[in-house]
DNA sequence: GAACGATGTCATTGGTTGATGACATCACGG
DNA sequence: CCGTGATGTCATCAACCAATGACATCGTTC
C-alpha cells in the first residue's frame, strides 16, 4: 500500500544512515545473535530480532552470513574460540568454577543452548557436541586415566553430562536453592559430590 | 486451484470416516500429542503433525483442547498424573534406574522437554518444575534427612539435576559411550558417583 | 570528478503455522 | 420417522518468518 511512487528517500526526515562498516555491522550481528541465540535459541529468535538488536538491517544478515542457520553456527563457533583462550584442565573444581561462572555472567550460551534444543540442526549440535567433548570430556578422561581410574571415558561423560544438568538447572531456574546458592557454596558441593572417583 | 464447483462430496471415492467418538478421538490426539512434543517439543511439533499421527482432523484439537497450548498442558498433567502410579522413592538405585528405563523407551518425555526449552510458556514450565520437585527432589530430601545429611535440599535439588543432565545426555546422545552403555551399567556407575552423600 | 564496486535499506514473495467458521454427516431421543 | 445437537471435514484467514532482489547511497580508485 501507499506505493511510494517515485518520491525522493530524503524527503521528510531520513532515519539516521548507518555508517557504512562492513566489518562493524558483521560483528554487531555476531554479538547481537550470540547473545539473542544464547537467551531464547535458535527457533525463538528471529534475524529481525538480531537485526534490531544489532542495529542493522536484517537483510544483511543474508549478505554476510548466507542465512540464519550459517549465522548460528558462526555465533557457536565464535564463542568456542574464546573458550579456547582458557588455560587447560586443572581440576574438576577448575571446570566447574568455569561453568557455572560463565553460566551466572551470560546465560546457556549457544553452544549449550546447541546441546539441548531438538530443534537445532545435524551440523550444528555436532560441532556443539564436538566442542564439549574436546574442551571438557578429553581433559578429564586424560586426568583419570593418569590416575589410574576404570573406565575414564564412560566416567568422564556422565560427570560432564551431570555438570551441564546442575548448570542447567541453575540457570533455568529449576529449584529455589540451587538457583540462588551462592556460586562457591556451589562449587563446592559440586566438586566434592562428583569428585568421588 | 480446481475450485472443485459443486461437486458432490460422494464422488470419486470417499476417504474413509473417522468413527464418530469424541473421547476415541481425544484420546489419540493426547496420546500423539504426548509423543511428537517428547521428542520435537512444542515449538518443534505443529498440529497438523498430531492430527496426521493421531489420525484425526487437526481442528479438532481446537474443539476438544482449545489451543495448542493447552493440549501441551493436557500432556504435560497427563504425564505426571501416570507418574503418580509408581511407587514411592526407594533409593537412589531405583530412582536412577526408573529415569534411564522412561528414557531409554520413551524419550526425553513432555515434561523434561519443558524443563529445557525456553519456548515452554510459564505456566507449563512451572508446572514441570513443581513435578519435578515433588516426585524427585521431595522424596530424597526426605531420605538425607532422616539420614542426618547436611543441606538436604540443596544437595538433592543438585543430584537430581544432575541426573537429568546424564539423562538429557544419554537421550540426545552427546557423547558416545554414554548414549550406548547398557542401562545395567549406567546405573550402576550413576549410583555409586552420585551416592557419595 | 567519474565510474564502479561495496554497503545499507526497503518491499515483496513464498511458505508455514495456529486458529476459525461453514458445512456435511452421524447418533440419539421423542 | 424426524429433528436436533454432537462430531468430523474442509477451506480459508491472519500472522509471522526467512529469503530475495531492486534500489539508493557511500567510498575508493583511477
Amino acid at each position: 500500500m501507499t506505493p511510494r511512487l517515485s518520491a525522493p528517500r530524503t524527503s521528510p526526515q531520513t532515519k539516521p544512515r548507518r555508517p557504512r562498516n562492513a566489518v562493524v555491522s558483521k560483528q554487531a550481528l555476531l554479538k547481537a545473535a550470540q547473545s539473542l541465540f544464547g537467551q531464547r535459541g535458535f527457533e525463538g529468535t528471529t534475524i529481525r530480532d538480531i537485526g534490531e538488536s544489532a542495529g542493522v538491517d536484517p537483510a544483511l544478515i543474508a549478505r554476510y552470513f548466507g542465512s540464519k542457520a550459517e549465522l548460528y553456527i558462526a555465533a557457536v563457533v565464535a564463542e568456542a574460540q574464546v573458550d579456547h583462550s582458557s588455560s587447560d584442565f586443572e581440576g574438576l573444581e577448575d571446570m566447574t568454577a568455569a561453568m557455572v561462572g560463565r553460566i551466572d555472567e551470560q546465560g546457556l550460551g549457544p553452544v549449550t543452548q546447541a546441546l539441548i534444543r531438538s530443534d537445532t540442526r545435524n551440523e550444528i549440535r555436532q560441532a556443539a557436541q564436538a566442542h564439549m567433548a574436546r574442551r571438557m570430556v578429553a581433559p578429564m578422561v586424560a586426568d583419570m586415566t593418569r590416575r589410574g581410574v576404570d573406565a575414564p571415558r564412560l566416567r568422564s561423560e556422565i560427570v560432564v553430562s551431570a555438570l551441564i544438568g546442575i548448570n542447567l538447572g541453575r540457570a533455568l531456574g529449576w529449584f529455589d536453592e540451587l538457583k540462588t546458592v551462592p556460586k562457591e557454596r556451589l562449587v563446592d558441593l559440586v566438586t566434592a559430590l562428583l569428585d568421588a572417583s
